[in-house]
Parts: structure tokens; sequence; C-alpha cells
DNA sequence: GGCCCAGTAGTTTTT
DNA sequence: CTACTGGGCC
């Protein structure tokens, strides 16, 4: 044991001061929660006699609601005009929205574009409108006009601000585009160049700009004196309107604002899904969307509110049930996890009160395990893994969740040396596939040629730019004439460069044609798109990865155009601007529904990212105190409760089995050797305490570090070549003629290390 | 341009 | 606790 090691251990050991410290802070959380006992409205029939009725007009609509339990079909049917449904764990919240919205349109004859159902994921929003379309048959290209109040709260207020009949009120035009958060980053970094700005914290400007609009505070940090940054934030208000672009914040924001002015429709019903979620904004748009014949339906599971540091609502519930009068309902019965799993989770949750009924057998308890540190469970993971993986049983169904990206890592390298199948699950960003990255701003010039920032990426792109991201360059286009756009203000500025990038000033100029001679006139074959914009000689015809972006770029234009096509209507160019904007706020050109490639392996991910999913066993690994809770979060007690949740999430993730593993010697800073101090209030039967054989632990050892020897030479990809200075039980330190000394885990040292023959 | 001190954030991630 | 960075000083 290293003396650091040794040293903090003997700190953390100290722990009467610790369980005070806990105490305390439990104490506080108490004291803060303040009790709220709503009326709940319990279902006081079965609606036999109304399913009945449904099934005599339709059959196949009866059977949806013939599924439903006595609570979901009391909410479904009750003729409440607002009403709150709080939804516990695994109660089928889903099912329950869909078949309200089935309700209100096929037995209230409620249109569809009457009704405006909010969700905060695509997948959510797909998935509901996906099932209406499979029971709708043959979906009809109405459908999709009907359901465009059917989304994200992004893309609804995107597609309210596109309807609006005077957005010159807040200053854009119907057409604007969206940005990304690269895009803003870049946007913002262009804004302090063009106006030689000096801005402190360049590379925190998000977090700087919502501390400001929260807080008022423009300092950060240790800055004693103001810089240019509230300058900033003003001409940053009105370059997006010279530009036409909002960010995804101005999306909602600037959607409360237009409204305002006008409310553009007036919808009957207003549905919402992970209600929990809504931040202030977000409320405000739904309140905004009110008027006096507007009927609310919201679901959501306040024990699943896990996003507070995004801005979520504390206490959302409580303030519009009295606010908007609503009545309240509860969906109490799990479905997916056995009883066992689901009184163990209960006994996290700060109010006994809540009911959550197991429909499930009790199964077997949760198993905490006690592993030397994370190396040693990862070993542990492996082994478990093997077993199954021989058994032929599916790995599928199995998911090892972790509170940070970090701790995944020594866990995938141990299964990929293993060759376990696994999967990371992470949404795929747009910048990982470079030429549709690069494709997606030569849209936004064509549909917008002042939009200098999509203009200046062209150039700028680290793939198939020209240029190196200059003053002079952004300037340039800052000084143009009145009536010039920034499109040929940079072609002009590309001509008489030195350079002469003359695959790149045609590329522009095609672009300044492609509206008028492609998109109204041509077809939209992706070949002659293709060529029309030059792409070919762009996307460096010489690289081995040609085809590849090639290949990109064709399936991005596909789905282009059958996004244009399916869409029947409306103008072409009006499509193709909201095809662009879905792709943005999708980031992804896959916007016509999710092409299902189920994945192979096992699934690693955060307990945030498993939201909404359910698993056959669950691992939650390394659920040490400092870990679940993070050690910073000991300083308030808001924080503290959502941690709390969060592990509630994490174990009722598992439908059959739940394992929680933790480490006696962890090897993290901050970390105590011991698990989860919440883990202390699931009562002892629930939870199956055990040691993984140590013993396993020294044969992985040595097996591993028998590779390794002292003075032995080695290479590393990016160190080059260097010698073992010095070996413990679980890293090897090696000195490397470039950098110096650097540690290595021995799990990763096989990964990254190669050893030299002498 | 380099050095030292002081203050603070770090974690989770969708659109 | 560490990495980062602004601010002050030489």
């Amino acid at each position: 044991m290293s003396y650091k090691r040794l040293h903090s251990r003997l700190k953390s050991s100290n722990e009467n001061k610790l369980d005070q410290i806990v105490n305390a802070f439990e104490a506080e959380g108490r004291a803060l929660q303040h009790h709220f006992t709503p009326e709940i409205d319990y279902p006081k029939s079965d609606y036999n006699n109304e399913i009945q009725y449904i099934s005599s007009l339709d059959e196949k609509l009866g059977r949806t609601f013939q599924r439903l339990n006595q609570h979901q079909r009391h909410a479904v049917f009750h003729p409440s005009c607002n009403t709150i449904l709080s939804a516990m764990v695994g109660s089928g919240k889903t099912t329950v929205l869909i078949a309200k919205i089935f309700y209100l349109h096929f037995i209230k004859h409620i249109p569809f574009d009457k009704m405006i159902v909010l969700t905060f994921t695509n997948k959510a929003a797909r998935e509901i409108k996906e099932r209406i379309a499979t029971f709708l048959g043959d979906a009809h290209v109405e459908l999709k006009e009907q359901l465009r109040y059917f989304g994200t709260f992004h893309a609804v207020a995107r597609q309210l601000l596109n309807e609006h009949p005077d957005l010159n009120k807040i200053g854009f035009k119907a057409d604007f585009m969206i940005m990304d958060e690269q895009e803003k980053q870049d946007f913002l970094e262009r804004l302090i160049a063009q106006e030689n700005l000096s801005i402190k914290y360049h590379n925190q400007l998000t977090k700087r700009w919502r501390k400001y609009i929260e807080t008022g505070d423009a300092l950060m940090g240790n800055m004693k004196n103001e810089d240019d940054f509230i300058q900033l934030v003003q001409l940053a208000q009105t370059e997006k309107r010279k530009i036409n672009a909002m960010d995804f914040d101005d999306l909602i924001s600037l959607c409360n604002e237009a409204l305002n002015h006008q409310v553009a429709i007036s919808p009957e019903w207003i549905i919402v899904d992970e209600f929990q979620d809504c931040n202030e904004d977000q409320l405000q748009l739904i309140e905004k969307l009110r008027n006096h014949q507007s009927n609310i339906f919201v679901v959501g599971d306040q024990n699943q509110s896990i996003y507070g540091w995004r801005g979520s609502k504390d206490h959302l519930f409580e303030e519009v049930h009295s606010r908007w009068n609503t009545t309240w309902m509860e969906l109490p019965q799990n479905y997916r996890s056995t009883a066992n799993i689901l009184s163990a989770a209960e006994s996290l949750l700060q109010q006994n009160e809540n009911v959550l009924i197991a429909t499930r057998k009790s199964g077997t308890p949760i198993d905490l395990i006690r592993h030397y540190d994370d190396q040693q469970e990862a070993f542990y993971l492996k082994e478990q893994l093997t077993t199954i993986q021989k058994e032929n049983l599916p790995l599928d169904n199995i998911a090892i969740l972790f509170r940070t990206h970090q701790q995944i890592k020594i866990v995938e390298t141990v299964l990929a040396q293993a060759n376990i199948p696994h999967q990371l699950v992470k949404k795929a960003e747009l910048h990982d596939n470079p030429a549709q990255n690069f494709l997606l701003r030569v849209l936004k010039v064509c549909m917008n040629h002042n939009d200098s920032d999509a203009c200046l990426a062209l150039i700028f792109d680290t793939n198939f730019g020209v240029l190196k991201r200059s003053k002079r360059v952004i300037q340039s286009l800052n000084t143009r004439e009145g009536n010039t756009t920034a499109l040929s203000a940079l072609c002009e500025y590309l001509e008489k460069h030195k350079s002469k990038p003359l695959l790149h000033i045609k590329l522009l100029r095609q672009i300044e044609k492609f509206t008028n001679e492609f998109l109204h006139n041509e077809t939209l074959e992706t070949i002659a798109f293709i060529d029309f914009l030059a792409l070919r000689d762009i996307l460096k015809p010489t690289s081995i990865h040609h085809k590849e972006y090639i290949d990109a770029v064709t399936e991005a234009w596909e789905q282009i155009v059958f996004f244009i096509k399916a869409q029947g209507w409306g103008e072409k160019s009006t499509m193709f601007q909201l095809a662009i904007g879905q792709v943005v706020l999708e980031g992804t050109f896959h916007i016509n529904g999710r092409i299902k490639q189920k994945g192979q392996g096992v699934h690693l991910l955060t307990i945030h990212a498993s939201k909404g999913l359910e698993f056959d066993k669950v691992y939650i690994a390394g659920a040490n105190t400092g870990i679940i809770p993070l050690s910073q979060h000991q300083k308030g007690s808001q924080n503290l409760k959502e941690e709390k949740r969060l592990l509630f999430v994490a174990i009722t993730r598992g439908k059959n089995n739940v394992e929680i593993g933790w480490h006696s010697q962890p090897s993290t800073r901050n970390t105590e050797a011991e698990p989860s101090y919440f883990l202390n209030a699931i009562p002892a039967h629930l939870l199956n305490r055990k040691t993984s054989a140590a013993q396993n632990k020294t044969e992985e050892q040595t097996e591993e570090s028998a590779e390794w020897q002292i003075d032995m030479l080695v290479k590393h990809k990016k160190y080059g070549s260097g010698v073992i200075i010095s070996m413990s039980e679980t890293e090897l330190i090696c000195n490397f003629d470039s950098v110096g000394e650097k540690p290595f885990s021995i799990a990763f040292a096989k990964a990254l290390l190669v050893k030299i023959e002498s």
C-alpha cells in the first residue's frame, strides 16, 4: 500500500466524523423537505362498460384499452381537464400517455393538430408518433402534418416559431436556422475575434453564460476586473437576429417571447411526458400555450428527477397542482422488477407514503459485493460474463451502470481483452462523422447566404477546409458592403487570396446558385447533388477515406430528400429548411425514424443514460460513498437527494437481478472505503453482502504482472520508447525518453504498451 | 515571458 | 486533492 493511499485510508477511517457529516446532511435534507400530500383521485370503476362500448365501435381500439389496469384506465378515461399523473417507476406511463392520445382522438374526436404533445428526447417523441402511425396502418402523408405539434420541446417550439405570423416582432424571419452547441461556441468565438473583445476564461463561455443569465454575475474564477463579457452578450443578441439563427435555449425562450405577441394556435390538449424534467422556460412555454379552453395532461415521476443540474424545477408538481387546479392520479403498479428489487429501491425514497406496488414475485435479494478495487471488480465482471457467455445466454439483456464516464474505461478495457461483446451506450455525435459534419455547414450556407459562421466553418474545417482560423478572414466578412452576402464576400476574399483555393471557390459559387438552379429545378437525385456542389473534389479524392466520405454524404442527402418527400406539404425550400433544422435538433441525418440497429453484448452506460431503459440483470459498479453520492455533492442537501434518486433509478433498471459492487481499496481520491451510505437505508434481508473471492485477484495479478518486468524496454503509441522503472501490484511506472515518467494501470498496460525485444 | 499565489471547479447530458 | 487560470510582480 502506497503512503498516499495509507494516508487517505487513515484519514477516512475516522468513521465517527464521517457519520456525523452524513447525519448532518441527512437532517438538513429532512428539514428542507416540506411534506406534500396531494389528494389522490383513486379509480372508482374498472371502466369495463366504457371499454365494451369502444370495442363495439372498433375491436382493435378496444383491445388497446383492455390491456390497461384499473389505475391506467382511470387516467385515460377520467374527464378531468387538468391532470397530473404521478407514475411510479416501471408503471407503464408511456403506454398510458399513448392510450390517452388514442382516447382523445378516436373517442373524443379531438384532431391531432389540436393536441400538443411534448417530450424531452427525440426517442420518446418518435415512439409516440410511431405507435400512432402503426395503429393507423398505412400512415398517410397528412398524418405527418397533423402530428406536427408532437415532438420534443425544442422541435415543437421550432414548429410554432416557423408558423408564427409575426416573427419580426422578435427580430427573426421564419426561415431561421438552429445552432448546435459547437456552432454556438464558434459563433461566440467569431464575435470575439471580429470585435477584438478581450474575454477571460475563454473555454468556459457556456458555463459563464448560464451563470450570468441566472445570477447576473459577469465575473468568474479569480477575476477582479470586468472584461468584455457583457458586451459580448449584447452583441450576440443582435448578431443572432442579423444572421437569423437561434441556439437551443433560444428556441424555447424566443418562442415564449413570440407567444407574448400573438398566440398562433389554440390547442385543446397539452400533453407532457417526463414532466419532472421541466425547467423554468419549458414550464413557461406550457403556460403560454394554455388558454381558457386548453386541457392539460402531464405525466412524470418525481422519484426519477435526476436532471436538477440541468435546470429542472424543484417542487414542480406541487406548484402546478394548485396553480392549474389539477386532478392528481397515480400509477402505483410496477411491472418491471421483482418485489425484492422494488422494496430495496423503495427504501431509498424519502417519503414512505409512496405506494409502489410490485406485481412480480419476490425474486432474489440484491447482492452487495465487496471488491478490492476497480481492477478486481473489472476482472470479476469479466469472469461472471464469461460464465454467462459459456452458457450461451444472451448478453444483450445485461447492463453495467456507472456514476461517471471515467469508471467505464477500465471495465471496457478488460472486457475488450477477454473478447466479451459489449457496447457503450452514448449518443452518436455528428462531429464523429467529418463528411456529414461538413455537409451540414454546406447545406446551411445553401439555405442562408448570410450565415457567416457556416461560411467560415467551410473554409476553417479541420478536414476539408483550406485556411487556418484567422481574424483577418473573419473581419473581412464583417466589413463587407451592406448588400453583399457573407457568401459572396467570402468568395471575393478567397479570389484575392494568394493561395487561390479553386476547389473552395467553386463550391461557394455553386452554393450561390443552389436554391434557384438545383433545389427548384432539378430532381433531387444524389449524384446530381454531389456533382452540382463539386463535393467529390472537396472530399479528399486521394484519401483512403474518400469512399467513406462519399457514402456518408450520399446517405445524408438521401435522408434529406426522403424527409422532404415524406413531408408532402408546403414549399420545397421550406421543407429543406425544416429538414436541416431537424438534423441539428436530432444531431444526426437519420431524421426519418430510427433504423433499429440492435447492438451486441453487454451495455456499459452511466446511470443518467440508463433512464427509461430496463435490463434483466443490472450491475452497478463502484458504488462507494464518494461516487454515489459524488464527494463534491456533500455541500448541499438538494444535490444529495438527487444522488439518492440516481441510485433509485439505477436499481429500478433491473428486472430480475441487481448486483452492486464497491471497493475496499478505492483508487480514486475522495472516495471512502465503504459502500454508498445510501445503501444503509435498505433492510438487511434485502441486501445480500458478499466478498468477491480475493484469490481470483492474486491469480489475475500474477498472470498479468508476469508480462512486465523492471528494466523492460517498451514502446507507447504517443510517448515513444521507454523503460519500466518500477512496479506495484496495480500499476507500473515507465520512464519515456520523450516525456519522462508516466504511470500505467496493469490492466491497461497490455493495451497501451508494446514490449521491445532487445 | 516566467514565476508564484489565490481562487475555484471537477460529475451527470438532451436539444 | 489537482488542474487551470487570472492577477500581480519581476
